[in-house]
DNA sequence: GCCAACGTTGGC
DNA sequence: GCCAACGTTGGC
């Protein structure tokens, strides 16, 4: 199983409104990177943890899990959508995303003491200038972060 | 609000 | 193919 973190601004889509939907499609990612990702390489029963930008502090709020493997972003090819590309259509979708459920809600990890934890040295969420919104997570940093919140493994359901 | 990092665009 | 200009991300 391969481990992942997704990016999502607090006020545009907060864990909470996960929980709420039961399930969502990843939708609006326009970089190509994170394209790949989610459309080669995130299978079903990966985990992933939650996370959420641009608010104070930046924080892990919990832990997702893939439903359903990467498939085109029909959103790049709604004209009236925010996230329309014109040179993505159904027949040559340029953009993929994944669908993602909540497997659980947990305290706040924050960024700041991410960075102060020598166990999570080398995690690419905490290397400077790292923008990624879909990353790869290693099993050991998963599970660190996952203690830092006071939960362990198995106790995902 | 600032600005570093970095991806994309487009002229050449 | 190079690279300057520009736009976005996202921590601070």
């Amino acid at each position: 199983m391969n481990h992942w973190l997704m990016k999502s601004e607090l006020d545009v889509y907060p864990y909470a409104q996960l929980v709420a939907d039961g399930q969502t499609h990843w939708d609006g990612v326009r970089n190509y990177q994170a394209r790949n990702t989610m459309r080669d390489l995130m299978k079903e029963g990966d985990l992933i943890l939650y996370y959420h930008s641009n608010t104070k502090p930046p924080h892990v709020a919990g832990v997702a899990r893939v439903v359903r493997e990467g498939y085109p972003d029909f959103t790049s090819w709604d004209s009236t959508g925010k996230y329309h590309d014109e040179k993505s259509t159904p027949e040559q979708p340029r953009w993929f995303m994944v669908d993602i459920e909540p497997v659980m809600e947990v305290t706040m990890v924050s960024l700041h003491d991410m960075k102060e934890n020598p166990n999570l040295e080398g995690m690419p969420l905490l290397q400077r200038g790292q923008r990624l919104s879909v990353q790869s997570v290693s099993p050991e940093h998963f599970d660190e972060v996952l203690a830092m919140a006071g939960v362990r493994r198995d106790q995902l359901n």
